[in-house]
DNA sequence: GAAAACCCTCAAGCTCCGGTTGAACGTCGC
DNA sequence: GCGACGTTCAACCGGAGCTTGAGGGTTTTC
């Protein structure tokens, strides 16, 4: 081959299938060409092809492969789960090659549209009726209320109750949740900002232009700050 | 059957099998009678026995029950492990020897050891220098530094480099990151507050559980913040 | 006191996941 | 031109996590 590399970029550093796999072997005594290839057939990585139609691994290829191999091993995930992770990382480098959109943009806040009763909710969530109480004065948790005034709760409500639901349980409380509504308030501030000169003018194309755009960013700002989260924990931990 | 029960402590409520599975359809719709029985022949519970044979629930046992399919949905536990998690509290404070040497503990944690140079990290997230040295002075990335002063960026720096390009992209700008560093800053504060008794004494099992009560806490107010943020942009856009 | 509803065990079966194996064939480097 | 390495594709496999069904006992209800 005669993979002609001009002029461009760093010559970056490619490796074939065996090589990748004897790089990782220390590490990762169980990997397997097959094992490689069958990560490829479940969409996890998309390693180059050589004009012969050899795989060509990127170090960033051979990173990604260890990072599903180590998310397999240390916290069990399912390769699909760690696909949905993955390609929340991956929109930040993937763009010149994406003339039009793959998934509707829109879809990113489509609700289920299924609503619950308060009992539903309670009873769904494991939630004692005083903490639910609570979670709506902090205003983690607001419900639609009907004409008569029963609430309703959307799922949004349900899986917002559930996850404060295992906070409380690791003794925070009700108040300490306040916090994470604020930093919620102002993320959507920002971002709302973001968009409002289109909203002002409302039509459909600008309405499908807000979507995206509100996903792609709520989304960004999601993993810029989990991600910091994550650090500064892990700091924390090593001391 | 007349389980005498002289006296004693409260008047424990006992179930069948069909009463727990309608406890706890509700919140977990999928749990069945074969899967409790399933649960049972794999030592993850052990209810009592009538005189007739009849399986006899206590309210612990249903929450061992209820604690296990949160495992196997909350964090995707196999089983195996989520039934050495039981056991371990089981023996209350005793869990000396976990017997085998497989899943590492709590490695939510592990980074990759990855560390790139500046070239590096400009080349794979897109950003120009002046952009990398903002996001520096507003604290959303920060490179460790050799003796020499020359900066080293780990993964997680090349994870937020690439999302904020992302926002960088849309139109926001560097200051407008600060909330996002802000709003980590008092989530690592609040859940750091949740170990720190722990991590006073350091000893391997203080750290284990720190860790892990960290993972959880940490994923649990992400999902609410990111579905606060979403649910409210949803109603943004449909105004 | 009989029917209905519920419970039991045990073996077999089933789906999905995460790969492995093998056959048939192309390519690279010496 | 040979051996090491690469490719595809279909078939197979072992384990996890249940489900189903046969055959039979118990408790509740009318």
């Amino acid at each position: 081959m005669a993979e002609l590399r001009a002029v461009g970029p760093p010559p970056r550093r490619t490796h074939t299938i065996g090589e990748v796999i004897n790089l990782l072997r220390p590490e990762f005594p169980d990997i397997s060409v097959s094992k490689v290839r069958f990560l490829e057939s479940r969409g996890l990585i998309q390693p180059g092809r050589s004009s012969s139609g050899y795989r060509v691994f990127t170090d960033e290829d051979v990173q990604r492969i260890q990072y599903v191999i180590t998310e397999q091993r240390d916290h069990y995930l399912p390769l699909k789960v760690i696909k949905s992770k993955l390609s929340a990382w991956d929109k930040g480098k993937e763009s010149p090659v994406v003339p039009d959109s793959g998934p509707p943009p829109e879809a990113y806040f489509a609700s289920s549209g299924v609503s619950l009763s308060t009992r539903e909710i309670l009873r769904s969530s494991g939630l004692s009726e005083e903490l639910l109480d609570a979670l709506e004065r902090e205003g983690i948790i607001d419900p639609v209320e009907l004409p008569d005034g029963t609430p309703v709760y959307t799922d949004s409500d349900l899986q917002i109750a559930r996850a404060a639901h295992r906070l409380l349980n690791r003794g925070l409380e009700p108040r300490h949740l306040r916090g994470i509504r604020l930093a919620a308030d102002r993320q959507t501030d920002l971002l709302g900002q973001l968009v409002a000169p289109l909203l002002r003018h409302r039509n459909p194309d600008n309405q499908r232009r807000s979507s995206e755009i509100l996903a792609d960013t709520s989304e960004a700002s999601a993993i810029i700050q989990e991600t910091l989260v994550r650090s500064r924990l892990r700091k924390l931990l090593e001391h």
